[in-house]
DNA sequence: GGCATCTTCTGCAACGATGTATCGCAGGAA
DNA sequence: TTCCTGCGATACATCGTTGCAGAAGATGCC
């Protein structure tokens, strides 16, 4: 079997116990009781059972990520640079598809997922934030990336309603005047959808265009959903010059649908997207899009997940971090 | 705190153990009993510890899964349904990123890592198969698309070379006799882009074409390689009429390149790629390239480490399964 | 010298589950 | 009646670690 404290402290002539008081650093351990304790452990190849210790602790220095599909590029990114700051503070991650079913949001919450890890990041599509406030255990959650502002979360996200209105008015700058929304219900107003339409409508309102809902075009939000509002819009005869997708992937759906029909970007029709995945650089055009500023996400997302675990941070009212934005001017929208 | 089996026995006025047997699907129970203890576990909401589960029985129900970085659209769509299939059998992946640095592959071999698992999926990078044979413990361990053919470890991969030779011929059908390889040493035979490049060598041969190494572009397998590498090509003068991109991320980033300075895809030049990510089919010119029966990729690996976990397969030497493959024709090589 | 305090180390119990051994009680065979 | 067998349930030890309480010796202070 595998080698055990007790072995270790077998063989350095010490308790059980001072060997544990080696690994955790506790401060009065005489430099040479000390050595001889590592020698041993050393030699034997000794390595903590991270089970017995989480049973004893309760901590599994894990931390749980909720997304809806991880081979969403923006996610895949996400979850990808999550990992690393993670790792730099100690901690796995463990990801979770909840493929935007809700039973699978409600069992991440208060299932034997949330046993195995000390934290959640949390990315609802589904449930309500009451919902998610009934059923949220003792354990800290951290919202990601969505809509839920409400007091009693914390949330890291991004200024999506200021990012959109930036995007907007640059289109509008290059003379675009019916701008098709890739992604949106008309009336939506919450949700991330809601706050980038939010955004476009601020932008048009202050640049004296009038609000046509007919060019607001709802879909799946993923390349073929993209692609296939695109084709509705123009199959109903709707015109317009410029197409914002309200993420990258339906962008770039939205683009090859026109490119497709012959339509030449970005002369006749303006493309830009959301969100800066690596793809919208190398697109043919390449793809005018906003930077969330995914490593700032990710990096405030880690400590503050973490520093609630550790009891670093405090605040009795949900902590809210929005992060910055960049515009990417590229080919498809100049 | 948390409901414990303990609990539950003294609810339903049974020992601790009964409890535990109803849980286990214990044979010899007598149905009454268990009827007890199931109201008393629905009644409290009892959920197994599953820490101290792990601890007693030293099963996780974890798989890892090694691979170099999951922000990469192919890995990214691989761990998403190994995910889905593992938790159809009732495991979970934790996913660990090497980027391709050695510590990191030993460390998930031997570490702690291991030991959050009952098996791993790895795909190595830098490890030769000696060394990963010296330091591979008691678990399960499946090798994942990559090279390695070697009798001591299992297997799950595609028909890469076969494949290469298929798309390879298939761009000598439509007449191109100076096709670029992009992500590949001209002396490389071992490692994916060997067996790619070596299908592709013997594709030539058999069109009587013959093998030209000025033609082999070596980079990064990520979308700037594949643009440097075609920059490196045309600024060195060297003639081509297809771009053959070991992935497709290779392909897109060379197509990009070859887009931006002013060549026509497919006309001038034909392009094609390798995995078939989303991204390919929605790409302008959408991308022909390989689909490599991921989903089969999947379900097989995890079916075949799972099988080892648990007992049901006992071969001695290691299992070799390679997933079918279909070619995409797409308009950048038609 | 006597007492309090600090340093260094130890032993025992506990975390919450499962494996092993065992026990009482039927019912059937001898 | 006695012995045996199989069912149904139980008690106890155990997995490998950490928290708590405390012991023994060294040191400081008056």
């Amino acid at each position: 079997m595998a080698v055990t404290m007790n072995d270790v402290a077998r063989a350095a002539g010490v308790s059980l116990k001072t060997v544990s008081n080696v690994l955790n650093d506790y401060e009065f351990i005489r430099p040479a009781t000390k050595q001889r304790v590592q020698d041993a452990i050393a030699e034997l190849g000794y390595e903590a059972n991270l089970t017995a210790r989480s049973l004893r602790s309760g901590k599994t220095r894990m931390l749980g990520l909720v997304l809806s599909d991880l081979s969403a590029p923006y996610y895949a990114e996400l979850a990808s640079r999550l990992m690393k700051a993670a790792s730099q503070r100690g901690y796995r991650v463990l990801v979770e598809q909840s493929d935007a079913v809700a039973d699978v949001e409600v069992n991440a919450l208060q299932g034997p997922f949330r046993q195995l890890t000390d934290g959640l990041l949390f990315t609802p599509l589904v449930m309500e934030a009451d919902e998610i406030a009934a059923r949220l255990g003792k354990k800290p959650l951290v919202m990601l990336g969505e809509h839920i502002l409400d007091p009693r979360f914390d949330l890291v996200t991004m200024k999506n309603e200021e990012a959109a209105a930036t995007l907007t008015t640059h289109l509008v700058a290059d003379g675009r005047r019916r701008i098709a929304v890739i992604g949106a219900h008309p009336e939506e107003s919450g949700g991330t959808a809601g706050l980038r339409l939010n955004g476009y409508r601020r932008a048009l309102e202050k640049a004296g265009i009038p609000f046509d809902p007919a060019l607001i075009a709802p879909c799946e939000w993923r390349r073929d959903g993209g692609a296939a509002a695109v084709a509705g819009l123009l199959d109903r005869g709707v015109e317009f010059d410029a197409a914002f997708g309200l993420n990258d992937a339906l962008a770039l759906g939205a683009m090859h649908e026109l490119l497709i029909r012959g339509f030449k970007v970005p002369e006749q029709v303006a493309v830009a997207g959301f969100d800066d995945i690596d793809e919208a650089r190398f697109a043919s055009p390449s793809l005018t899009t906003v930077s969330p500023g995914m490593a700032e996400i990710a990096d405030r997302s880690i400590a503050l997940l973490i520093d609630r675990i550790e009891g670093q941070e405090t605040a009795d009212q949900g902590v809210h971090v929005e992060a910055g934005f960049q515009l990417q001017v590229r080919e498809s929208a100049p």
